[in-house]
DNA sequence: CTGAAAGCGCTAACAT
DNA sequence: ATGTTAGCGCTTTCAG
C-alpha cells in the first residue's frame, strides 16, 4: 500500500543505495542515475517515513520548548526567539505548553527520553512536582535546557533572569518617586525564581528605611481574570496604595479596567510597573514602565545552550543569569508622588 | 549501549513477546511475570523508543496543530480549546507557528505527509503559495482540517468564521450609532476569508445608505507595531473618522495609545470594534466591543473533525461555518454620536 | 560509482 | 499464559 523507498529502486531498476544516495543527496549517484531515482520517487508518489528515518538515525533535528502558558505573550517572544536561532543550527522547533499542569509537562519531558525530540528547553512550572523527571533527564544526558530554577536544579544548564533585582530596581524606582504606600502581586506558583520578585521589593524598602506591610502583598493566578480580580480586592482594601508593582505585563494589563473602575487614573492616582516588556506593554493606552531583558538574545542562549549540550554531551552544565534593566515609560507618570 | 526491551526480556528470562505484553500493559500475563518485567525494565533504565514504537504501530496518537502567528493570544486559545478536547481522544497536540513564512508552514505540512503526526488542524496563511502541498494532502488522504479558506481549498474539511457577517454586524452597529465616518483596518494577508471583513463592511454603508470612502480603509501587518503605525496615519490623515473597526482584538489594543497622542478618547472620540474576544479584550482600560464565536466550541469542533476524519477516512468532508456575534462591551459608547 | 545485507527498537500474527 | 518470528521503512557498513 504505502509505497517505500525500496519499491522505488526496484521500479528505477537501482539498487536500494543507490536510491537513498539519490534521495538524499549523497555523492557517488550520476546525474541521470539520479535524476531517474527522484522522477521515479516522485512518479510513484513515494515519501520518506520519519519513524523509519529517525530510528535509524537516532536523531531526529527536533527540539521540544515547554512553555508554562499560552496565553502569555511573553513565552511566546521567547519560544519565537529560539526558534529562529534554532534553524540556524538546523533544528526544528515544536512547542507545548504545559497550561498550569504537571501532568502535562512530565508527558512534554518524555519527548526526551522517548527520542521524539533530540532536546528539550524547558520553563518549568513543575519542578518539584516533576523532580524525578528532571533528574531522570539529566542523568540520562538527555539535552535539557531550564530557564529559571538554579537553586532546584544545580547540575542543570540553567538560564535565568534575576528577578530579584528586577524587584529591586522596581522598587526602588517608585520609592524615589515619593510612593510609600507600594502594593505589589506575585504569581502564586512557588518557586523560588517568582518570590524573587518580593525579596527585590522587600530590599528596595528597607534600603530605604520604608516600613513595608504584608497587606500590601497579595498572589494571584496566571490568568488575566484572576489578576483583575486580585487586584481590585487589594485596591478596594488598601485605598492608600499608590503605585503598584505587578508580577508580570499580562497580568498589569488587568490593572487598567480595575483602576477605572475604582476611579483611579495611571498614572496620576496610581503608578503601574510590570515585568517582561512584551508588545502589548508599548501599546496599551498608558505606555507600561516595565523590566526587559532582551529575549531575542534569551531566545538565542538558550537555543544555543542546548545546541551546544547536544555537541558536547560532556561539557560542564553553565549557567547564565539575565539583568533585568528598568523600561521608564509612562505608567508611573514623571514627576511627585500623590 | 542504550537498553532494548530485548534486553528487558533476556534479563527478566521471559520472551519478547511477554515482555512487549508486561510493558503495554496488555493482558494474559501473569501478575508476577509483568512485576517482573516492570521491574527490570527499571532497573535496566530501558526507555521506550517512540519511533521504533511509531513505525511498527503506523501512527503517533499526535496532531499538529499550524498557527499563523504566535503573538495574537486568538490562536493560542483556539489551540489550547483543540488541545483540551484532542486529550479526550487520546491525543497529544504539537503546536507549530508558521510566523508569516510559507517555508515554515510548508514544513509543517510535511509532518502530516512524513507521518510525524496522525493529523493537522491547520489556520492557513499560504494556501495559495502551499497550494500544491495542501492538494498533496488531500490526495494522500492525511486527516487535514482547515480553518478558513474555503473558497481555496473546497474538497478539504472546513470550519469558517463567517467574517464577512462579522463586518456587517460591526459596521451596522456604528452605524447605527450615528458614525457616518468609520474606518476599517484589515490585515494584509490576501486570503479570501480576510477581506469577508471589508465586505461587510461594505454591505452594512449600502444597506443603510451611507457612502463608502476608499480613504477610510486601510490594512497593515498583523504585528502591533504595524497596526499602530497605519492607524495613527488613518487617524491623523482623516480626523473626521470617528469610528474604527479593526481587523482583530490584537491590532484593535494598539489603537489605545495611537488615539491618545491624537488626542482622542474611546469611547468619547473614536468608537473602537475589534474581533475575536480575546482576553484582553475585557481586561483593557475601555473594555472593548468586539465580535465573538465561542472559541471552546470551535477548538472542540476542529478536534472532532480531524479525529472523525482518522476514523472514517472516507466520510464526505465537511464544512462548517460558525456565525460571530456582537459583544457590546464600553468601546463604542452608549449613546449618540459626535 | 553501485549492490547485498545487516540492523535501528519495537509490535503483532501465529504458533505452542 | 508464553514463545517464535517476521517485519515496519529506512540508513549504512562493507564489498564489488
Amino acid at each position: 500500500m504505502t509505497v517505500t523507498i525500496h519499491d522505488v529502486a526496484r521500479e528505477a531498476k537501482v539498487s536500494l543505495r543507490t536510491a537513498t544516495r539519490a534521495i538524499n543527496n549523497e555523492p557517488h549517484v550520476r546525474k541521470p542515475t539520479r535524476h531517474l531515482v527522484l522522477e521515479t520517487a516522485k512518479r510513484l508518489g513515494w515519501r520518506p517515513n520519519s519513524h523509519a528515518r529517525n530510528l535509524v538515525r537516532g536523531k531526529t533535528d527536533r527540539l521540544g520548548i515547554v512553555l508554562p502558558d499560552s496565553r502569555n505573550a511573553v513565552f511566546s517572544e521567547i519560544a519565537s526567539a529560539i526558534d529562529v536561532r534554532a534553524q540556524t543550527y538546523g533544528y526544528n522547533c515544536f512547542v507545548l505548553h504545559s497550561e498550569g499542569s504537571a501532568e502535562r509537562e512530565a508527558n512534554f519531558l518524555n519527548l526526551g527520553l522517548d527520542g521524539s525530540v533530540d532536546g528539550l528547553i524547558v520553563l518549568p512550572n513543575f519542578l518539584e512536582a516533576n523532580r524525578d523527571l528532571y533528574a531522570r533527564l539529566l542523568q540520562e544526558r538527555i539535552p535539557l535546557v531550564l530557564r529559571g530554577g538554579p537553586e532546584a536544579l544545580p547540575e542543570a544548564d540553567i538560564l535565568t533572569v534575576d528577578v530579584e533585582h528586577g524587584g529591586y530596581l522596581a522598587t526602588r524606582h517608585l520609592l524615589n518617586l515619593g510612593h510609600r504606600h507600594i502594593g505589589i502581586l506575585v504569581s502564586e506558583f512557588a518557586l523560588g525564581r517568582l518570590y524573587g520578585r518580593l525579596k527585590g521589593y522587600l530590599r528596595a524598602h528597607e534600603e530605604m528605611g520604608v516600613p513595608t506591610r504584608s497587606e500590601y502583598q497579595i498572589s494571584s493566578g496566571h490568568r488575566l481574570e484572576e489578576g483583575y480580580q486580585a487586584i481590585r480586592r487589594l485596591l478596594t482594601a488598601q485605598p492608600k496604595i499608590s503605585a503598584l508593582f505587578c508580577h508580570n505585563d499580562f497580568l498589569a494589563m488587568s490593572v487598567f479596567r480595575a483602576a477605572r473602575e475604582l476611579g483611579k487614573r495611571i498614572p496620576d492616582d496610581l503608578a503601574l510597573i510590570g515585568f517582561d516588556d512584551i508588545d502589548f506593554a508599548k501599546f496599551c493606552e498608558v505606555p507600561l514602565t516595565t523590566l526587559t531583558h532582551p529575549k531575542e538574545m534569551e531566545g538565542q542562549l538558550l537555543a544555543d545552550m542546548v545546541c551546544q549540550r547536544i555537541e558536547q554531551p560532556d561539557h560542564p552544565p553553565q549557567q547564565i543569569t539575565l539583568r533585568p534593566e528598568l523600561i521608564i515609560r509612562e505608567s508611573c507618570g514623571y514627576g511627585a508622588p500623590p
